[in-house]
RNA sequence: CGGGGUGUAGCGCAGAUGGUAGCGCGCUUGGUUCGGGACCAAGAGGUCCAGGGUUCAAGUCCCUGCACCCCGACCA
């Protein structure tokens, strides 16, 4: 490709709005254009990049027996009545009529469709397992798209279902999918790691995230470095700490606390540590009210609570329920004498002569304690794990690490078999629900944690599997007739060889040549100037490198095509591979 | 949804006290240059976000709306 041609914009200046060093990247080299909040036009070479991806992604996924199949993205509201998403899945599903009239909406997913298609065409244990697989654009009406394609709201994304007879063929098959997927992330050329993870709106009971490590990420890994154990701070045990406070119980008491309601500002003005603080929080779960309670330095895991409770819907309860049940506002309500379902986090049971709001304005309670002055229906590991938490495997300080979600894989179970009556026969005659499997892998994300990973001040410097070119070759003066047939020839070699070539033939200065080279991460470079053309060389340099070295022209092809992938490619151990 | 901010040339921005719409980059043409974003000259390019109002006169002042960005709440 002659990048005179080529729609390739590249920018000196960066659009104001970037917020994100692959996003500034991504819209610098010519990758991407935003047409409005998380929505996005992916030009040429950004495309020749989301494709690399897909590629990589397909091959593994038909290697472990996935077949590729194309869904709607617009879907009928009826089937997301089945399974009670259509209430549940909340505003980020984007929801449209018809021209009769009839609800539809946008996916964000494909579980019902694709139950829908397999109820309808699987009838025996004998065609099971089945893996399906599409590639398609999925929108979601994020509250507040950023970073990029990162957060997009229409999105490019590789979406897998299973469908298996029972939960021990799931298991295998999502051995399979793990590993296909850590195959996928290793050949993009990312650092990553699984974590246990959330299932979140999609469901089920156990589900991994694979997580590329990155500062710039959104999510939060905990990990043990002795046994292993690495999961998203969503879903992180957190270990009760049993150090049960040695005061003696002291009476309960009544204190005035005027206009303080925050943790600190109580602890503060009470003199007490924020861990002798009780936090009481007000929940409606499917439309039922509880109350939750940790400790004051600690931090409510609302995914942990809603499990817990089984709920479908969570959210914080309005300032009218604090009225209702507690009789104050927010900042004021504390368990004694609460006539509710209180849920307590276990570190709460250890807290001796603790600290809440007396559920009066401006009244806090001290010396409170469990037993003697409120009793909590029971206790659970309702909290989030923070610094200096311990790993409740084996006793060892968490490490924390950012990270971005580019895959994730669910074990759903039955739960939208059952709710869609999707099922089989089993050898034995009987009708059966299909247990499910789904998995996920942001293939527009990629490309952004890609870059995130991966550059330098100059720019973008593609891992060499997902680039959009192997190859740059610049002539350093196209009006010089045999630098420019020397160039011309080196890039038709190349081509030759099948290797993804570009060749600025742009009538402009070298340095401008130079500047968007680096710009464009493409791995190999080749430049023709007019000084070693004389002595019949050309310059090679790795974009990855800061060495430039000097090849006979004649040797230039051989070079680049015998070095290409040398050293990159990952092993792959196919004895991991159950057929 | 709450708080804050911004909308002026393709991009980045400037346009006190209302009075002929500007700069840098990019683009076009010509010339000089030519190994890390050259220089000179001449050009093209604007419903100043939209609608309403005040005024002899509005990019500028006043309403209303929209879009976008940031922080928070929320969320595979």
């Amino acid at each position: 490709m002659k990048l005179s041609k080529y729609l390739i914009p590249t920018l000196k200046e960066l659009p104001a709005d970037a917020d994100t060093l692959s996003a500034r990247l991504m819209l610098r080299a010519g990758l991407i254009r935003k047409v409005a909040a998380g929505l996005y036009e992916w030009l040429p070479l950004g495309l020749r990049v989301l494709k690399k991806v897909e590629q990589i992604i397909r091959e593994e996924m038909d290697r472990v027996n996935g077949q590729e199949v194309w869904l709607p993205v617009l879907q009928p509201r009826e089937l997301w009545d089945e399974t009670g998403r259509w209430q549940v899945y909340g505003k980020e599903l984007v929801r449209l009529k018809d021209r009769k009239d009839t609800d539809f909406c946008l996916a964000p997913t494909a579980e019902e469709v694709i139950t829908d298609l397999v109820r309808r065409e699987v009838r025996s244990y004998r065609e099971l397992p089945l893996l399906l697989y599409q590639f398609g654009t999925k929108f979601r009406d994020e509250i507040r798209p950023r970073f990029g394609v990162m957060r997009a709201r229409e999105f490019y994304m590789k979406d897998a279902y299973s469908f298996h007879a029972d939960e021990a063929d799931l298991g295998r098959m999502y051995q399979d999918v793990f590993e296909a997927y850590n195959r996928i992330f290793s050949r993009c050329g990312l650092a990553f790691r699984p974590v246990e993870a959330e299932t979140g709106a999609i469901g089920g009971n156990f589900s991994h995230e694979f997580m590329v490590l990155a500062d710039t990420g959104e999510e939060t890994i905990a990990s043990c470095e002795v046994c292993g154990y690495a999961a998203n701070v969503e879903r992180a045990e957190a270990l009760p700490p049993h150090v049960k406070d040695e005061d003696d119980m002291a009476d309960i008491e009544e204190v005035d606390t005027p206009d303080t309601w925050t943790v600190e500002d109580v602890a503060r003005l009470l003199k007490v540590s924020a861990d002798k603080m009780i936090k009481t929080l007000f929940y409606v779960a499917d439309e039922k009210p509880v109350v939750a309670l940790v400790r004051g330095d600690h931090e409510l895991n609302e995914a942990k609570l809603q499990r817990l409770l089984d709920a479908k819907i969570l959210h914080k309860a309005s300032d009218e329920v604090y009225q209702q049940t507690a009789g104050c506002d927010v900042g004021y309500a504390g368990p004694v004498g609460l006539n509710a379902v209180i849920v307590a986090d276990h570190a709460v049971s250890d807290v001796v002569n603790g600290v809440s709001g007396a559920n009066k304005k401006d009244k806090h309670l001290i010396n409170i304690n469990v037993g003697r002055d409120y009793k909590p229906s029971r206790y659970a590991d309702i909290r989030k794990v923070q610094e200096g938490d311990l790993c409740p495997r084996c006793q060892k300080t968490f490490l924390f690490h950012k990270g971005i979600e580019v895959g994730h894989t669910f074990m759903l179970g039955t739960k939208y078999s059952q709710a869609m009556r999707a099922g089989f026969l089993t050898d034995k005659g009987e009708k059966t629900p299909f247990v499910m499997g789904c998995y996920g892998i942001g293939v527009s994300r990629i490309v952004a944690a890609a870059i995130e990973q991966c550059h330098d001040g100059n720019g973008i410097i593609w891992p060499e599997h997902l680039a959009p070119f192997d190859v740059i070759v610049l002539p350093l003066n196209v009006s010089e007739p045999a630098l420019m047939t020397t160039a011309e020839k080196i890039y038709h070699d190349l081509k030759a060889k099948g290797l993804a070539v570009l060749l600025d033939d742009r009538d402009c200065r070298a340095g401008v040549k130079f500047k968007d080279a680096d710009l464009l991460g493409i791995p190999w470079r080749v430049t023709v100037g007019e000084k070693k053309l004389a002595v019949g060389k050309a310059e090679l340099k790795k974009r990855s490198s800061s060495e430039i070295e000097d090849v006979d022209i004649d040797q230039v092809t051989e070079r680049v095509s015998s070095a290409k992938f040398l050293g990159n490619d990952i092993s792959i151990d196919e004895n991991a591979i159950i057929k």
